[in-house]
DNA sequence: TCCTAATTGAGATTAATTATCGATAGGGGC
DNA sequence: GCCCCTATCGATAATTAATCTCAATTAGGA
């Protein structure tokens, strides 16, 4: 599986960096098919996943909700407005310690983590 | 909108409460169709949804799952395996004051959140 | 018992994503 | 540059989880 690299896979990462935040796959699929029409929705998902699980994007997956895309790859937690949906980057450390906390609990081997707050954004407040 | 108690509301409850441990609603389906074989999904999911807003039962949204159902209320933060996709419990203190720590940054207020563990389980690592 | 609106069952619908498959094209070797 | 092999593509069908629709049913107060 040796990985080639084509047009539609820089055109994927490049709309990611460019959208900058949490963008959905059809975000993605949106931006790029203006410019060239032919590209296909599942070459958008396709590429999207390859390129999380090379690290070059990272993958978020939102309960409730479509996953989302982000260009930043160091750790960091979101928030999701309960109303509108959309989801927001949170300002707190990464805690890079929280896996060991756990670690030998149940002879699980974790990998990371994900902290998802759930609220009412400003915008949907008032 | 008073709420009725119906016979399958409390079907669906008595299954949660048996199966214990974080089950989809295809599961809770599956438990009563046994015994009852008229119920329908859709009055399962209903159900489902309604006991969680009622306090009775706990809603898990899992990213890149199905929803669960847990008959525990207290906050407690799950392990999901990213081979076999079963959520496990975690054996570490819910940190109550986490909420508190971003609370100020962006206006966004803020009313709980999830820590989702990812990695292998002992069953799906040999 | 009667009324009324909450709830149900069956199936259609939606949304997000993945699978299928023949066609296309990247890139290593000559 | 040209071939070849196969990774990847585009188009579309299929899948999965969940919700919606609507006529029929039923809980529970009067």
């Amino acid at each position: 599986m040796i990985k080639r690299n084509t047009i539609q896979r820089s055109l994927v990462l490049q709309a990611v960096q460019e959208l900058k935040c949490h963008v959905t796959a059809e975000e993605v699929y949106a931006a790029i098919v203006t410019e060239h029409p032919n590209i296909s929705r599942a070459t958008v998902y396709r590429n999207l996943n390859q390129l999380a699980e090379m690290g070059e994007i990272h993958k978020l997956e939102v309960p409730g909700g479509a996953d989302r895309f982000d260009h930043q790859c160091h750790g960091h937690y979101h928030a999701r407005c309960l109303k509108c949906a959309r989801v927001f980057d949170v300002d707190m450390a990464y805690i890079k310690d929280l896996d060991k906390a756990v670690r030998d609990s149940h002879g699980f081997e974790f990998s990371g983590h994900d902290i998802m707050f759930k609220g009412i954004c400003p915008e949907c407040r008032e």
